[in-house]
DNA sequence: CGGGGAGAG
DNA sequence: CATTCTCTCCCCG
């Protein structure tokens, strides 16, 4: 009942354009439980280049900081306006951001905090007897193997016969899921002798890997250097399919077909169809995009075993061919439009897949039309003012963040810089040796939390050393304090009084 | 570019 | 909790 989206987004490419889009790709109704957020690359223009003071864990701290408030401000916003709650992780990459917004769900959100790094060289992150552990190797480290986003059902199952010495975990029962010797990324990660070489001796089989070793390696040690992509306005193919007991003879072929390229059409009138307004021709609808292929595929049980046993495979096999023009005819009626591409495209391809009479016994069949060509359109290339709607005034609020770590004038709003948890509060960012205090599951102790949707409960304001720039009075999106004049992006701003409501 | 494998949700 | 469905990315020939 429930649909789970994820939105994922690095400040450093987000505009106010992104967010609107983000929240495009809902759907009405589809309500967010997740939410993953990473705030890397929140770093001030005026950062001096090779200056290590400031790459330092205040500065992450600071970042995390503020990747917190923002996201407590988009949450809010998004509850306040859309009705949606989410649930949102923050820190440095989308690996991390994601398996750390697991943790205070459906609706709260979660830092993880430094220190990130070893405190000696980064090639003694897998012994940490070298140094002080990492908190990400600690989090991370807790995992199961097969939990790792990037980790699929087959490499997870390589890496556990290997870290089980050999003989592969027999899971009776279950042919799928889970095996109940559960090997977590730090039974991986401290295997003797691991790395990228033993990995690729894991992984690389004869047939298709590479890089897979290095990305893996990557992944167990939470370093994930994948780049958040633009949302596209158009997905790059629409498919539609449906799965069968069993399918053997042409005239149960050619009714799914029927049935999946009804489907198939409808969808591609929803989403590829757009309201031509622009002109002064009435209300014509037109094609943002017009798929260039057509492709069916089909998924042929296996044989069965020698010993009678079913080898489950979802092995599918396809083809490919021009989509017809006639297809984008917006005046024929779908049913006839589908009984013309049956006859003259899809049962062409079935025959090539499938040359035998019948008895194919098919699990499942698929259309799907890609090689989407956008349509010209699309204006301005730049930065939407469209989020204003959403959020008021605040837009473009990011565009000249300014962090600094030094010669931070005193500063009525400062608050001191410890960061542990008073009784019975909860930071609005989850600093702290201890877990915050408070909550229902306590965190573990690399992990800050709050629930910052619940703005009755005292907090701790947590500016730390950060600066807004004042040029002229005139930052977009920057409003003042009522209380003490300090400049700040709108979305600090709630945490900015909650401070000065704080006490005596 | 088409056919597939793997993986995310 | 498992299965189904949809979509993406990437490799290889």
């Amino acid at each position: 009942m429930l649909k789970l989206i994820v939105v994922e987004y690095n400040l450093s490419l987000l505009n106010t354009n992104d967010l609107r889009d983000s929240f495009f790709q809902l759907k009405k109704n589809d309500p967010i439980i997740g939410f993953a957020f990473d705030a890397s690359s929140i770093s001030g223009h005026h950062q001096p280049p090779g200056d290590v003071s400031l790459s330092s864990d205040d500065l992450l701290t600071t970042r995390l900081i503020l990747g917190s408030h923002f996201a407590h401000h988009l949450r809010l916003s998004l509850e306040e306006e859309m009705g949606y709650t989410s649930t949102v992780g923050i820190s440095t990459n989308k690996l991390l951001a994601k398996l750390v917004g697991n943790l205070n769900k459906p609706k709260g959100q979660t830092t993880l905090l430094p220190p990130y790094d070893y405190q000696q060289d980064a090639g003694s992150r897998s012994h940490p007897e070298n140094g002080k552990e990492s908190n990400v190797t600690a989090f991370i480290d807790s995992h199961d193997i097969g939990k790792i986003p990037g980790i699929g059902f087959k490499t997870a199952h390589k890496l556990r016969n290997h870290v089980l010495s050999r003989p592969a975990d027999f899971d009776d029962g279950l042919i799928w899921g889970e095996t109940k010797e559960s090997v977590s990324v730090r039974d991986v990660r401290l295997f003797p002798g691991m790395g990228s070489e033993m990995l690729e001796k894991i992984l690389g089989g004869p047939g298709v890997e590479r890089g897979l070793a290095g990305k893996v390696w990557g992944l167990i040690n939470g370093v994930d250097d994948t780049e958040v992509q633009q949302m596209r306005k158009v997905p790059t193919q629409i498919s539609i399919e449906d799965s069968y007991i069993r399918l053997d003879t042409m005239a149960q072929v050619i009714k799914e077909l029927r049935m999946l390229g009804t489907s198939l059409m409808k969808r591609m009138h929803t989403d590829l169809l757009e309201d031509d307004d622009d002109l002064d021709s009435g209300s014509a609808k037109r094609w943002v995009a017009h798929p260039k292929t057509l492709r069916l595929s089909t998924r042929p049980r296996p044989p069965a075993n020698a010993d009678g046993t079913r080898t489950r495979s979802f092995n599918r096999i396809s083809r490919s061919a021009p989509l017809p023009n006639f297809v984008f005819n917006l005046k024929d009626s779908v049913d006839s439009l589908v009984e013309k591409l049956i006859q003259t495209t899809l049962l062409p391809m079935f025959r090539q897949l499938h040359p035998q009479q019948g008895g194919w016994n098919l699990s499942l069949m698929n259309i799907g039309v890609t090689n989407l060509l956008e349509a010209a359109s699309e204006e301005s290339g730049g930065k939407g003012r469209d989020i204003g709607k959403m959020f008021k005034r605040q837009e473009d609020f990011l565009k000249d963040w300014k962090v600094e770590d030094r010669d931070v004038p005193p500063d009525p709003v400062r608050s001191p810089k410890t960061y542990t948890s008073e009784p019975n509060s909860n930071p609005p960012v989850g600093i702290g040796a201890e877990p915050s205090a408070g909550n229902d599951a306590p965190d573990p102790p690399m992990a800050g939390s709050e629930d910052v949707l619940h703005p009755t409960q005292n907090t701790i304001d947590e500016e730390a050393d950060v600066e807004w720039e004042e040029d002229d009075e005139q930052l977009d999106g920057h409003e003042r304090c009522g209380e003490c004049g300090a400049m700040m992006p709108a979305f600090a701003l709630a945490a900015h009084e909650r401070f000065h409501g704080l006490g005596p």
